[in-house]
DNA sequence: ATTACTGTATTAGTACAATAATACGGTTTG
DNA sequence: CAAACCGTATTATTGTACTAATACAGTAAT
C-alpha cells in the first residue's frame, strides 16, 4: 500500500480516509488481517502515535477491529467502508463546489478545469 | 460583504482568498480603499492580529497596500489578483481530482457529484 | 489642537496535531 | 519457555494557528 500523505492537512485523518477507502474499493477483504501500527509508522514516515489514534477511529466506526497482541482485522461488514467513503467524496464535492463559487466560479468552469486536471 | 469562514481550515489564508475573490471579480475597484483591520475582524469575529497577517501577505503578493493611519487600498495593477486567484482556482480543482481519485472516484463520478450537489 | 480613527508591533496564553521515548501485557512461533 | 512480534497507554516536548491585551505613531476631521 502506498500512503501518498499530503503535508498541508492533518495527517490522522488522512490515514483513515486512505485506509477505508482501500476496504471500500475491496483491496482489503473481510476479515483480512492489516498492517501492525508500527509498520504503517514506518511505511508512511509518521509516528506510531498517530497511526495508533487512526486506528481507534476506525474502530469507533465499526471499518476494523483489533485483537490484543495480534494484530488489526477488517470488520465482516464492509458495507460501512463503502457507505463512509460515499458520503466523505460527497462532503468533498460540497466544499469544493462552494469554495469555487466563493472564487467567482460557476459549474462549467470547475467541469473544465476538472477535464484540464485529469489529462496529465 | 460577507466573511463565510470555514472553522476547520486556518482563518488568514481564507480571508486572503476571500479578498483577492472580491477584487478579481471586480467587486473592489483599483484604488478603492478597503475596510479597516479591526472592521474585518469586527465583522467577521476573528482577531485583528490574524486579518493583519492576512492583508500583510496580500500586500506581499502586490494585491493591496497599505498608507499608515490612512487604511488598505487596492492596488493599480488588478491583474495580479486575477491570476493569483485563477492560480488557486487550479490548485483546488488538482487536489479535489487527487482526493476523489484516493477514494476510488473517476472523472465522471466527480461530475455527476458534482451536479447533485450544485441542484440545491 | 484635540479627537477618533488608522496601521503596526510586541508579548503572553490557549488549543491542537504530531513527535518522541518509553513501558506493560497479550499472542504467536520456534 | 523464550524471543519477537503484536496492541495499548502514558508523559513530555515541539510547532503552528489563533486569541488576547496592549502600546505607539501616523492621518484626518472637527
Amino acid at each position: 500500500m502506498e500512503w501518498r500523505l499530503d503535508k498541508d492537512r492533518p495527517i490522522c485523518p488522512q490515514i483513515e480516509e486512505l485506509l477505508a477507502a482501500g476496504i471500500a474499493r475491496g483491496e482489503f477483504a473481510a476479515g483480512e488481517r492489516l498492517f501492525s501500527v508500527r509498520e504503517v509508522a514506518l511505511q508512511a514516515g509518521v509516528n506510531p502515535n498517530t497511526v495508533q489514534k487512526a486506528f481507534s477511529e476506525l474502530e469507533r466506526d465499526g471499518l476494523i477491529f483489533s485483537r490484543a497482541g495480534s494484530g488489526w482485522f477488517v470488520s465482516e461488514d464492509t458495507s460501512r467502508a463503502v457507505r463512509q467513503v460515499e458520503e466523505l467524496a460527497r462532503l468533498r464535492t460540497a466544499a469544493y463546489y462552494q469554495g469555487m463559487r466563493a472564487l467567482g466560479k460557476e459549474r462549467p468552469d470547475m467541469i473544465r478545469m476538472l477535464e484540464e486536471v485529469s489529462d496529465e
